[in-house]
DNA sequence: GTCTATATGGCGATAGAC
DNA sequence: GTCTATCGCCATATAGAC
């Protein structure tokens, strides 16, 4: 039982790697077996078809990256600081994990109806939250009343999220090294809160 | 001879239907050659690898957008005139092709090495130009010396492409229907010329 | 150029011994 | 639980007739 727990936990663990290296219809079974140091079959014992081994990746790392989010939007910060620490944590986080962007897009687009069932688990809790940050603000005078706080939150996952995801297309189009890429990507999380703030409270 | 033209475009134009809609590991070639309803090897006598056939798409692909993009740029409107009319009308295209910004990612982040070169062609021309156009409204005192021209593409190119690629998810957190889902992004066009401007020249 | 037939190998999945 | 062996299928690619 000991030894099935640590088993379970090193597939999904290695399909983890694997899955968002090289994408579901990429990904080998084989290949995740190989990495983990089990057989083939055990795969399949435990998670019975790729697909219940992908799911259960996916809504892990799903799970993972929406808890951070959240409990960044429930300390009780208010909304400028909200965003400057955000854009500083967050590009930090995916600079480090670099295809999670990618991987999240492609599945997402590629396989809907395979994972709605797991976005759909993040609908009120942290949004709902986020929209009475922003209605504080509001009444308070501080920001346009007509601002949709969903269009505000597409915002800042847009301005985060995308440049890493697209990474290798500004390294190729501005001719840039790794190290000049990272830089410019890096300067963004001091770049963005001012934009984004002088776009909410300046007019 | 002519008959040889209408086919070899049939299965390219096939092909990028096929690629597009599932990927280059998820796409058959079975189901590009059903689908332009000729035999399978013609597709090998064509583009003799599923690897040749994608790249050919990929790259007519690429070049197309890269010139709807790039013959805005060059057509001396201002660069506020520029922003305005990038948003409305590369969002509406998008939303006409909504597959298309999660194949690029995708693609360009899994098969990097297969695509980096049809990505530097476009180095030099188009962003020079775009550099022109924000160095002469630094000169006249407009905006900030300090922004990176290179920064300003990203950001346009991600507030307007992102929100896109990641249209399902958005749809399924927010609990929205597809007409709605559509609407959020649609409005996108009118308030992202808005924030945009505001945060270049309003500081 | 276009077809049929086939080579060759890898895929996800299962049976059954231990 | 973990392994070996194997099934049945489908993938890309090629040979060769027409």
């Amino acid at each position: 039982m000991v030894k099935t727990l640590q088993t379970e936990d090193r597939i999904l663990i290695t399909a983890r790697e694997v899955f968002i290296a090289e994408g579901y219809d990429g990904a080998r079974m084989q290949h995740i077996a190989d990495k983990a140091g089990i057989n083939k079959s055990l795969l399949h014992y435990y998670y019975r078809t790729k697909e219940n081994l992908f799911t259960a990746v996916f809504e892990r790392v799903f799970n993972e990256i929406m808890s951070r989010i959240f409990s960044l939007v429930e300390s009780e910060e208010s909304l400028e600081n909200l965003i400057r620490i955000f854009f500083r944590e967050h590009i930090g986080f995916l600079l480090e994990q670099p295809r999670l962007p990618a991987f999240f897009i492609s599945e997402s687009s590629l396989h809907p109806g395979l994972l709605s069932s797991v976005f759909k688990k993040f609908g009120t809790r942290g949004i709902k939250k986020f929209s009475d940050l922003v209605d504080m603000e509001k009444k308070a005078g501080k920001i346009d009343d007509n601002l949709d706080p969903r269009q505000l939150l597409i915002n800042i996952l847009s301005l985060s999220i995308f440049p890493i995801a697209i990474r290798p297309i500004f390294k190729d189009v501005f001719s840039l090294s790794d190290a000049e890429t990272e830089d410019l990507l890096r300067r963004r999380m001091e770049l963005l809160p001012v934009m984004v703030l002088a776009s909410l409270y300046n007019k």
